[in-house]
DNA sequence: TTAGAACATTATAATCTCTTAATGTTTAGG
DNA sequence: CCTAAACATTAAGAGATTATAATGTTCTAA
């Protein structure tokens, strides 16, 4: 990995490294859904979400389509789910997390 | 995942989540180093790399010894080097990376 | 054509991150 | 003991992130 290539990874890392985000990416593994529905379903205000949602398309973690006044979004690469399997590993092994 | 388990989760992808200390990273997946032959070949400076381990080391992303006057870092959980993987084919197929 | 639902944008304040510079600590060797 | 090497800590300014509140846009259905 060159510089640059560190430099895009960590922007792609930092998007996914919020409560929030990783909450969407963990809904979407289920398929499709909508803003309001991952607003509601994650307990945040709409506007935040919004937000957020802007932040994992523009890393290209997950795509939106429209249709009539609503907003599907679903995973684009989900090679990203097998994170989660590393990560809660790390957790319990290396950070001695108790679920 | 609960909330809390995406916090934490959160926190480990943020101390990745930086050129220098996914650099170390890397650097750690050809076998141990000194903190010095880090931050030289990485080219930043002693102190930017000294507080950066520290953030590595906290989410027991690398493990430290000490030996004499120095310090040898090494890789703590070598799963996440699979994540390197994962990131250049992401970069290249959704955010058109050129190498 | 207009009201409401779904979503986006903007502004703002608080908090965190990043980098540099300066200084501190520990250890080995002379 | 004294020095130099290796590493850690602290402080501070610039910049980024976060959450909330307020407002704007777009589309559908009545």
């Amino acid at each position: 990995m060159n510089n640059r290539e560190r430099e895009m990874t960590a922007e792609v890392l930092k998007a996914m490294a919020h409560p929030v985000r990783l909450g969407v990416i963990e809904l979407l593994s289920g398929g499709e859904k909508t803003c309001t529905e991952l607003f509601e379903q994650l307990g945040c205000s709409q506007s935040l979400m919004s937000q957020q949602l802007k932040i994992l398309c523009q890393q290209k973690l997950i795509s939106i389509r429209k249709e009539g006044t609503q907003k599907y979004c679903a995973l684009q690469n989900p090679d990203f789910l097998k994170l989660f399997d590393c990560m809660s590993k790390h957790l319990r092994t290396f950070l001695h997390f108790k679920g």
